[in-house]
DNA sequence: AACCAACACAACCGCTGCTTT
DNA sequence: TAAAGCAGCGGTTGTGTTGGT
């Protein structure tokens, strides 16, 4: 299942992620933010490229990755996106919240494609007024894309508690500029850094050290902050608010103290 | 028990488009 | 405005696992 690891020309290290890396980038990515994919493994110390580290953190080390089985539900809404999306895993990704555009492609090709398949030919068999491929300009493909996920939004909503995850999608991650989402992190954690503008998530999320939510660009809610935080204290990285502090540092407390212990995935 | 094919999934590759200079 | 650098995306590959014979 993994692949035999090896290292190309530049020496960058190839294959299979080990424990120790994985740490690694965690430390990182954590305490620093994902300010530049390239520049980031030098300085996590890190034989890797910036493209392998990026693709490990988003598909695998990011909290709320959801793991496992797909639900009923959500291979419905996979086929029904893909229906109208076709291979967009990175938009179809962002309606499933927690799952991965890399994630979902291979759950495609590995179980769905079958049974899609089989539910056009069903649907052909009886539909003879299907017209052939038709070819959409630009402007008119984002509208259809826009009105059919915001539906699809809706059909989540309502219909899989799951799908509440407080996590962007990676697709939604993927979205933003780096300075974004540095800014995510800084401010998610209490932690100032001037390399990171927190100007954008200010601006269109309101007052974040008011705000009781974590919001996306789109300003939809996902979570509360504590949400947000709970996979880093599950897996060791973040520690429980303070007992002697209750006030709004309590998960910087918590940074500070991961920071001066080991951290054990 | 051994073999083989199909499946599952992590990871790589290369292209595209956006941002910055 | 053009070029360079970068992140994001989708296609593809490689390999461990599983199930059938």
């Amino acid at each position: 299942m993994v692949r035999t690891p090896s290292c190309d020309k530049n020496g960058m290290k190839k294959g299979t992620w080990t424990p120790e890396e994985d740490k690694k980038l965690v430390d990182y990515v954590t305490t620093h933010g994902c300010w530049n994919w390239r520049q980031l493994p030098k300085h996590a110390g890190l034989s890797r490229c910036g493209k392998s580290c990026r693709l490990r953190w988003i598909n695998y080390l990011r909290p709320n990755v959801r793991r496992g089985n797909f639900s009923q539900e959500e291979d419905e809404l996979i086929l029904n996106l893909h229906q109208s999306l076709g291979n967009r895993w990175s938009a179809i990704a962002r309606q499933l919240p927690g799952r991965t555009d890399n994630e979902i492609k291979n759950h495609w090709h590995s179980s769905l494609k079958n049974r899609s398949t089989n539910i056009k030919s069903k649907a052909s068999e009886g539909n003879n007024l299907k017209t052939g491929n038709r070819k959409k300009d630009k402007a008119n493909e984002e509208l259809d894309i826009d009105s059919l996920l915001e539906n699809a939004s809706q059909n989540i909503l309502e219909s899989t508690p799951i799908l509440t995850s407080p996590m962007p999608s990676s697709s939604t991650i993927s979205s933003l500029s780096h300075s974004d989402y540095s800014g995510i992190n800084y401010k998610s954690f209490g932690v100032e850094d001037e390399a990171c503008s927190t100007q954008l998530i200010e601006e269109k999320s309101g007052d974040f050290w008011t705000e009781p939510f974590l919001q996306d660009f789109e300003g939809n809610v996902h979570c509360t902050t504590d949400d947000f935080l709970m996979p880093f204290l599950e897996l060791g990285i973040l520690y429980p608010p303070s007992p002697i502090d209750d006030g709004e540092n309590d998960w910087l407390y918590g940074l500070h103290m991961a920071q001066t212990n080991e951290v054990h995935l």
